[in-house]
RNA sequence: GCUCGCGUAGCUCAACUGGCAGAGCAGGGGACUCUUAAUCCCAAGGUUCAGGGUUCGAUUCCCUGCGCGAGCACCA
């Protein structure tokens, strides 16, 4: 630090900006890669990026330059690039961003490599990259300073480009079936749709207290009155809960709704997404997490709760108990895919009752190795049943539940100019880029996970 | 919130039953014109997370706090 600090002074002082623009390059290091073929030499190109490490060599610089596709080496030549270049070049820390030109040729070793005919200095890095051989392991560093993460360790990159590509996808796949993709607010008078503590906070000029969301549903029902037939979000939500390798305080929610669609079609439509989002992860759909093998090919298997819990346990059971029993005996040991049916009416409050047994709602969860991926319903629809449902989570409210399900007034005011019969969908994204990229911790797939206050 | 584990140089890691805190990489100086974890020589680098205690002596044992991790609780 102190060192790079003189010498930075001292490039100033020799009329260098340690900080200058001006450079545009013609390639990515992965096109000048491409660039070479089969030929002794390219035309030239101007490449730019952070100096990872540097070999010198007598009258020759060897450096590996990375950009965001990849790396590629730099050859310096003192010979070729006279000596007031070549020993700026020389000079030059791990770390600092640059940007060289020349042509690409092979090394005697068969390294592709840009041979300096010019550099810029761009930006100076005041600070000492992390170890170049061992990466980056501190995992309180990699998450409070996630831009030296993502330098030093390029597996990390390649999993949030996945996390890119796998939300692109599920984009992609509703785009082309119809939905339509909008945004609800994030502040609310009545944090609904789910069952979660809300972080409140307050608006200054109202003089009122909001909520940050914990779900997407009740506004995007709402838009579903309004008359858009398809909709869907992928959107922050905010649950003030503790912190797990699978909780994060605010995480990323996809919610669709489909009208006229039943749970039954929400069920393929999750077969589809996972299908999708596995192929852009580019992860085979026989695959594995963390050491256990699973195969998401569709169809996934499909069992009733009730069927399942007395399959585990021998026991005939309903309502809360029947999910409790559920939750501790058959979900652990769910490891293949895995659509679970019919749930107990009472901790589903925004479902449709079954027709044939009024004690269950038409909603599942898929279950894969033992964790919840997705929770849908075919939606209520009756406001009238709906209004008695919120009275009973208000009620269990009032008994010192904060988690129940709060009265929405104006929610039941639209379900009363008719919601059409629909099926609802919820995903957490976060933790199906684990799942697909083989991240142990939530914080591996979140580029800023919350952490306490630095000591 | 509870339980357990961890915290040593910028980074990756050592340090026996309590006995002078070390190495590699990075950084500094030097040699070296095909290296790619370059190599070789030299020098430098520490509030051992913080505070307290026990002890002739603490990185090591004890207590408190902070941070990180795992589990539990919580989270349908």
């Amino acid at each position: 630090m102190r060192d790079r600090r003189e010498k930075l002074e001292r490039l100033r002082a020799s009329g260098v900006d340690p900080y200058s623009r001006g450079f545009m390059p013609t390639n990515t290091t992965e096109g000048a890669k491409a660039l070479l073929g089969d030929a002794e030499r390219s035309r030239p190109v101007a490449l730019a990026g952070r100096l990872m490490v540097k070999r010198l060599q007598g009258g020759l610089v060897f450096a590996d330059l990375q950009d965001g596709h990849g790396r590629i080496q730099l050859m310096a030549n003192r010979n070729v690039l006279g000596e007031e270049e070549f020993s700026r070049f020389a000079d030059l820390d791990a770390g600092d961003i640059i940007g060289a030109s020349g042509p690409i040729f092979r090394t005697k070793r068969g390294e592709i490599t840009l041979e300096v005919h010019s550099i810029q200095l761009l930006t100076k890095s005041l600070r000492p990259l992390p170890e170049k051989w061992h990466g980056l392991k501190d995992v309180e560093i990699r998450y409070r300073q996630r831009y030296v993460d993502l330098i030093a360790n390029p597996q990390v990159r390649a999993v949030f480009r996945a996390r890119t590509r796998i939300i692109a996808a599920i984009r992609g796949l509703l785009d082309e079936r119809g939905f339509i993709d909008v945004e609800t607010p994030v502040l609310q008078e009545i944090p609904g749709g789910g069952h979660a503590r809300p972080f409140q906070t307050h608006h200054n000029s109202l003089d009122r207290d909001l909520y940050l969301r914990i779900a997407l549903e009740l506004h995007l029902k709402r838009l579903l009155v309004g008359g858009f037939e398809r909709v869907y979000e992928i959107g922050r939500v905010f649950r003030n809960e503790g912190l797990s390798p699978r909780h994060n305080p605010e995480f990323t929610l996809l919610e669709s709704y489909q009208a006229y669609a039943d749970y039954e079609d929400v069920m393929q439509l999750v077969e589809d997404l996972m299908v999708v989002s596995a192929m852009a992860a580019d992860r085979p759909l026989e695959t594995s997490y963390q050491g256990e093998s699973v195969n998401l090919t569709p169809p996934y298997r499909r069992e009733r709760m009730a069927d399942l819990v007395l399959e585990h346990t021998g026991r005939h059971a309903a309502g809360e108990e029947l999910n409790d029993l559920f939750e501790e005996h058959v979900e652990p040991r769910l490891r293949q895919p895995t659509f679970v049916l019919d749930y107990p009416v009472e901790i589903s409050p925004l479902a449709r009752p079954r027709e044939d047994d009024p004690r269950f709602v038409e909603r599942f969860e898929l279950i894969i190795l033992g964790r919840e991926y997705a929770n849908a319903f075919t939606e209520l629809t009756d406001p009238i049943d709906q209004r008695a449902r919120f009275e009973a989570q208000a009620a269990m409210r009032a008994a010192g539940n904060v988690e129940a399900h709060p009265m929405d007034e104006d929610f039941l005011r639209a379900v009363e100019y008719g919601l059409p019969p629909c099926g609802g969908l919820g995903i957490g994204v976060d933790r199906l880029v684990m799942l697909l990229t083989d991240q142990p911790s939530i914080r591996d797939v979140i580029l800023f996970p919350v952490m306490k206050s630095e000591a």
